[in-house]
DNA sequence: CTGTATCCCTGATGATACTG
DNA sequence: CAGTATCATCAGGGATACAG
C-alpha cells in the first residue's frame, strides 16, 4: 500500500539521504545540519514561522497572541534566534510606544515550504501515529513517556 | 530569484497551512501535530531514522555506532518512542547472545520523505545560515547562543 | 549483545518584576 | 509596547554499573 522511497518522489531521495548521513557525522558536534534540524525542532520556532507565513507581518504582541502559550521571554529568544538565522527581520519604529514588526526573509519563507510539508505529514497521519501508541501500551501494559524510562 | 509560498509547489501549499494552523491551536497542549512535532523534533530520532533508511535493517549496536556520540540509554528510549509511534519495528531474536533487529514501518518510511527534504533544505542552506549569524554577531557585538539571553 | 537502574548535572523555560 | 533581568524549576540526557 504505501509506497517505497524510491518511487515515492523524484527518484533523487536516496541521493539526498546519502548527502545528508554524509554531512551529518563528519564532526559530531559543530556540523551545520544538526545545527539547522536542532533550532527548527523547537516547537516555538515552528509556531512562530507559521504564523509569520500566515499574516505576513506581526507586531511582538500580535505574535504573542496567535502562538498560543508562550511566554513573553520564549517569544524574545525564539524571535531573536530567528532574526539571527536570517529566517525573520525585525523592523523597529522610533516611536512611542515602540512598534516592533517581524516578517518572514526569502530564506525563512523557503523553509516555511519544508515544514509545512512535514506539519501536514503530521496532520495527515496523526490518527496512524495516536493508534500505533494505543497498541503499544496496550502491549505493555504501561505508559512510556517521551523520555521516561527513569 | 527567490519564489514565493505560492508557486513554488502546486498552490496548495497556502491550504496546508491554514489546516496546519487551525489543528495545531486548537487546544494548547496535547495537540496530536504538536505532539508530533515535537517527537521528530529532537535529534537522536531524526539521525536514528535517516541511519535505519539508509542501511534498511540494523541491530542495536550497528545503529549505535552509525549514529555518532548517542548514548546507550538514549539509543534505547529513541527506539522505545519510535516503536511506539510505528515508526520502526523492534524484532527480538531468542538468541544467545540477543540479537534485536530494528527497521523502518511504511509509516517511517514516509516520514522519512520528508526529514529527508528537511534536511537537504538545511544542507543546501547551510552557508546563508551560517553567513547570516555572523553578519548578526558582528552587529550585535558578543554571540548570543541557542537559548543564552540569560 | 541488548538492555535497565541510578545518580547527577546542566540547560531550557516559566513566572515575575522592572525599564525605555 | 516591547523588551531585560532575575530567580526557581525540572526534565533531558550523560556516565556508570548491573542484568538476562
Amino acid at each position: 500500500m504505501e509506497r517505497t522511497i524510491v518511487d515515492y518522489q523524484e527518484g533523487s531521495v536516496q541521493e539526498k539521504l546519502q548527502k545528508i548521513l554524509g554531512d551529518v557525522e563528519e564532526d559530531g558536534g559543530t556540523c551545520p545540519i544538526r545545527n539547522i534540524l536542532v533550532r527548527f525542532s523547537d516547537k516555538w520556532s515552528t509556531l512562530s514561522i507559521f504564523h509569520l507565513g500566515d499574516a505576513g507581518t506581526l507586531r511582538f504582541n500580535e505574535l504573542k497572541k496567535r502562538v498560543d502559550g508562550i511566554s513573553q521571554r520564549m517569544l524574545t529568544v525564539t524571535l531573536r534566534n530567528l532574526e539571527r538565522d536570517g529566517i525573520v527581520t525585525r523592523r523597529v519604529y522610533p516611536e512611542i510606544p515602540p512598534r516592533v514588526e517581524y516578517q518572514l526573509t526569502d530564506l525563512g519563507r523557503s523553509l516555511l515550504v519544508q515544514i509545512i510539508e512535514l506539519g501536514d505529514w503530521a496532520s495527515n497521519h496523526s490518527n496512524q501515529i495516536i493508534e500505533a501508541r494505543s497498541r503499544f501500551d496496550a502491549r505493555e501494559g504501561r505508559v512510556i513517556d517521551s523520555v521516561s524510562l527513569n
